[in-house]
Order: C-alpha cells, then structure tokens, then sequence
DNA sequence: ATGCATGAGCA
DNA sequence: GCTCATGCATA
C-alpha cells in the first residue's frame, strides 16, 4: 500500500515543483540587500592554528565552566538568536560543571593555565567580529497585518496571497505579529483537529501558485517561530489561506473518514556522539566558519567525515541566525 | 521537536 | 563553499 506518501523515493530534487519560486526570490533578494557579509576570518586561524584546535577540545573536555554558573561565558550570543525553547543551544548544553574532565584534558596546552572562561572572554573580540555582525535592522516602512478579507466570502476560494509582488518591497511583517499569528495558527489548527503533517500535505490541494506541500517539520517550525524571519513571512499567507480553507470547509461538511498512513524507511541519520558535539561547538565558539583545511582538520581529529562537519557548522551557523527574540520592545 | 542533510542560487 | 528553505529520520 504505498500511497500518497509525498516522493515515495528519492525524486531528484530538480524534478520536483518548484515548490514557491516567488518565495525564495524575495528572500534571496533580500539577503542580499540585507547581509553585511562577515568574511574577515581566517587570520585568527591562520596563526594559531593547532593552538586553537587543541584549545577548542580542552575546552570541550572541560565541559567548558569549570566553577560557573555558566551564563557569564556566553555574554556575546545573538540577540536574534538567543530565544524561549530552544533545546539545543551549546549554552545549555555546556553549562554543567565537569572536573573530571578537567583534570583529564588530552592535549597539552600552550599556556599552562587553562580556564575556559579565560579563553572565551579573551577571544570574544575575535568573535564579535567574525560571527556577530548582523544586527536585525529591519528596514521596511512596515504597514500594518494585511489581512486579506477572505473570511468574508462563504467559500473557500483561496485568498489572493500578496506574495512575490515584484516592484513592491517586501512585507516585512512584525516579529510581534508573525509570533501571534504563529500561536494563532497552531490553536485553530489544534481546534480542527489536525497536524502538522496533515496540514503541509494539505497546502498542495490549496493549488497556490508556486505552493507545494509542505513537511510536518516545516510547520512545527513554523509555529514554533523556529524559522527565519523572511521564511515566516513567506509562509504565513498561505498558511492562513490554508486555516481560512479548512475551517470553511469545516463548517460545509461534518464528518469525514480518516485514512490511516503506511510507512517506508530509508535514509539514515548520522548522529554525532555527545563528546565531538561538545568538541564542535567549542571550536564553533572559536571560529563559526572555519576554513576548509580547518574543517578537515576538525573532522579528523574528531573522527568524523569532513562533510559531516562541514554541515555542521553551516547548520549551527543556520540556527544561530534564526529569528526570534522575546518581545524585545 | 529537532538533528543532520540536500539542493538551489549566488559569489 | 556559503546561505537559505526545507525535509527525512529520530529522540
């Protein structure tokens, strides 16, 4: 019974749809206009080399605080990254206090007193200037929610999504907006009674333009806020038109039979071992985008295929630049 | 809910 | 090779 499943196999990526061209055109454009492009790395490696290496595991080792409360280390971390319910975030992770480690640090160290606070605060300038450079700065004259009036008309006709407007500058929408729709969502959503899954699959039925189906991971980021700022205001249109849809079609017809789901397996998932995870983000602490030779360099001491690490980094870069910052207002 | 991965577009 | 959007697999 191997139905409906999205691609039941590896479908060449290029031969799906274009999912929403318009999307990624905005962002794109966006970034570009946006970014201050940070690229004034590579000397601080380019001198300290295996100092740093060795450094960066002494201090994965030590679990990096020593006697800390273990807030202090992390003064420097992004105001748009730093948020509610991240789990995930070295921060938490490297805050607990291991002496054992300690006392067992494999590589010798060019200076003879090792403190990971120490290290960190001495090289925070370092870092400010290679990973920090990205105040949020939103430019956009900002109007208001747009809420397209579609909730008026009795059907469930899709809503004109305002997106990819060519000339017209992005929408630009308020975090604090885009966080109450996003809460908003997940509670009608809950209220119709489906998931997260049902309702990527589901966008593919709204027949937008451009708009494909989405994955369950997808719109749990999305409701979670755990997406860019540009990708939460992309999709929120054609989420909304999906909610407006859905509880119009709710009111048309009652019931409904739920066919249950078949499943595959298939591709497997590397997962990095707890002691190279810490390794890796001592290192990320030090340099977030280190050098080719630099990531095999990492890979090999740490065991792992440069790729993997290479992916590593670009995600933890991803993830510290998410958007989300408690209502800082 | 989130970790590791892919792929498109850009430089 | 990077960023960004996104997804499969999994804890």
């Amino acid at each position: 019974m191997a139905m409906d499943a999205k691609q039941p196999f590896a479908v060449p990526a290029a031969l799906q749809e274009p999912k929403f061209p318009g999307l990624h055109a905005g962002a794109e454009a966006m970034r570009r206009v946006c970014l201050p492009a940070p690229q004034l790395q590579g000397n601080i490696f380019g001198s300290f080399d295996e100092s740093l290496l060795a450094r960066a595991e002494a201090l994965a080792a030590a679990d990096i605080a020593p006697h800390a409360k273990g807030h202090h280390l992390h003064p420097h971390f992004k105001p748009d990254a730093a948020f509610h319910a991240m789990s995930g975030v070295p921060c938490a992770a490297a805050a607990l206090p291991h002496p054992a480690a300690l006392a067992a640090h494999p590589h010798p160290l060019p200076h003879p007193a090792l403190d990971g606070g120490d290290l960190l605060e001495h090289l925070s300038p370092s870092l400010a200037a290679a990973g920090l450079a990205e105040p949020p700065a939103l430019p956009a004259p900002l109007p208001p929610p747009p809420l397209p009036a579609a909730a008026a008309g009795p059907l469930p006709v899709p809503v004109p999504v305002p997106v990819g407007v060519p000339g017209a500058p992005a929408p630009a929408a308020d975090p604090r907006e885009l966080e109450a729709f996003a809460e908003r969502f997940k509670q009608r959503r809950v209220r119709l009674g489906v998931t997260q899954a049902d309702v990527g699959a589901a966008l593919a039925a709204l027949k937008l333009p451009g708009v494909g189906s989405l994955s369950q991971s997808t719109i749990c980021r999305f409701e979670s806020l755990t997406l860019s700022h540009n990708n939460m205001t992309a999709l929120r249109p054609v989420l909304q038109a999906w909610l407006e849809g859905a509880e119009a079609a709710r009111r048309a017809r009652p019931p409904g039979p739920d066919p249950p789901a078949g499943a595959e397996r298939k591709r497997r998932r590397t997962s990095i071992a707890a002691p190279e995870r810490r390794s890796l983000e001592a290192y990320f602490a030090l340099q977030p985008r280190p050098s080719a030779e630099k990531i095999a360099a990492i890979a090999e001491k740490l065991d792992l295929k440069k790729n993997v690490v290479r992916v590593w980094f670009c995600n933890q870069r991803q993830k510290q630049k998410r958007m989300k910052y408690s209502a800082v207002h």
